[in-house]
DNA sequence: GCAAAAGTGTTTGGTATACACCCATGT
DNA sequence: ACATGGGTGTATACCAAACACTTTTGC
């Protein structure tokens, strides 16, 4: 260690110190949507990706971030940067894990504090796409500058486990959707097939989401209901912390 | 938001831009161990608090606390620190979430990045106390400085949660155990007793623990099996992240 | 009528809980 | 002997998975 050993008086809570650190500190976010990939009904993660334009690793792809600037809060910063670089606004937004490996970005030390977010089909699509910008698919992405690589998989990682206990598959959808449809979505992340009997009980049951009354027509065969998203329902997810 | 909107172009990845920014960066852990309280075999969970010197809150119980140096990853500033400024060396580390809201600092913007860590009582009983280190029962706290209130009823519940899945627990143990003092463990954590049977059975069944085959003896009744924390057993806890 | 997907019912196996009971040691 | 916790056995309840079966639409 390369710092020298603080005396306890010395080294108590730092937030009074004023000085700047030598550390830069910086947000970024993996953006996850899933789109419908060809014909059939199987939809796939995909998410967008920015083109570096100046040293290191210019030219390469990374995760879309930028720094903190001082009267916002992480998540705004997070959110704002999202919205500047790709068009995107969330429907969920959550804080993934601060990297900060003194290795991880060449000749500069940087801390990265990394969301995860997932936005609808519909958003997706008015999202900016260009030269600079573009979608791939999560399970089949170049290799990134830094260790974004490393961070997509990690943010995959608790994605699909988060799908298991929360109910986050609605922030996919738009605001009313079938059975089937938040079904498609569950195992499209979790990439296995689900029962659809045992499904819908599941989903009943928690009371994640509650019937409209309404049905979908068009489809050749029975017309099935439609349901909406159940925001009085409790998530038993974050504990005590409510933002984010 | 009082920034300016960044041009997509100008708003890439940051990680290049080497301005400091006027964002202060720190580490802080929240430290848990467990000390029999009297002399009933109930054991509560207390932690280590260090008096603030300084302004804002000067003289108010915190978090112990401190600046990140350029040449140190976070776990390893957070274990520095925590060592400098308890004497402790924790059995277990994790990093908790990066707190950064605007006001969490009065007149100064503070990003903490948080860590928990679990000691063991002999390592505890080591630990520096003094006017300006002091150990305090978890549910019984003064009223912190800074937002330290809140983290640390979210590093109660991340702890709490953690123990019904994953095998923490040991880290709060010596080498050998018995699982009487395993299940101890637990129902101090989880503020609940629990069936001796069923709790063998569980530990059984997940092979998080194996028998040495030595007994404990010295008590008034049959000597119980001491057990060994099994190593080579996974963890199905971090996902793809392995350090920290 | 037939295909296709919606939706219901039933069986089954695993797992958590409660609790009765025996075992081995110190006093 | 008896008190104390160690350790085993077992009945019950609950829950998730598997799958057979009925319903309702489009063609």
């Amino acid at each position: 260690m390369a710092h020298s050993e603080h005396r306890s008086d010395d080294a108590l809570p730092v937030e009074s110190t004023p000085t700047t650190s030598a550390v830069a500190l910086a947000v970024s976010t993996v953006i996850f949507a899933l789109r419908s990939d060809g014909e059939g009904g199987g939809a796939s993660l995909r998410l967008p990706l920015v083109r570096r334009i100046r040293e290191p690793f210019e030219g390469e792809w990374a995760l879309p971030g930028g720094p903190i600037s001082a009267h916002e809060g992480l998540a705004a910063a997070a959110g704002r940067n999202l919205l500047s670089t790709t068009g995107l606004t969330p429907t969920y937004l959550e804080q993934l894990y601060a990297f900060g490996d003194t290795d991880r970005s060449p000749g500069e030390r940087v801390v990265s504090i990394v969301y995860w977010a997932l936005v609808r089909p519909d958003q997706a699509d008015r999202a900016t796409v260009g030269d600079n910008v573009r979608w791939f698919a999560a399970d089949e992405l170049p290799r990134l500058a830094f260790d974004h690589n490393e961070i997509v998989d990690y943010a995959l990682w608790r994605l699909r486990t988060k799908m298991e206990y929360s109910r986050i598959a609605h922030a996919f959808l738009g605001e009313t959707f079938t059975l089937a449809e938040l079904r498609q979505v569950h195992e499209a992340v979790l990439q296995r097939e689900l029962d659809p009997a045992n499904f819908r009980r599941q989903m009943e049951s928690s009371h994640a989401v509650v019937p409209t009354g309404e049905r979908l027509t068009g489809g050749r065969h029975r017309p099935p209901r439609l349901y909406r998203y159940n925001d009085s329902a409790p998530l038993i997810d974050n504990g005590p912390l409510t933002s984010a």
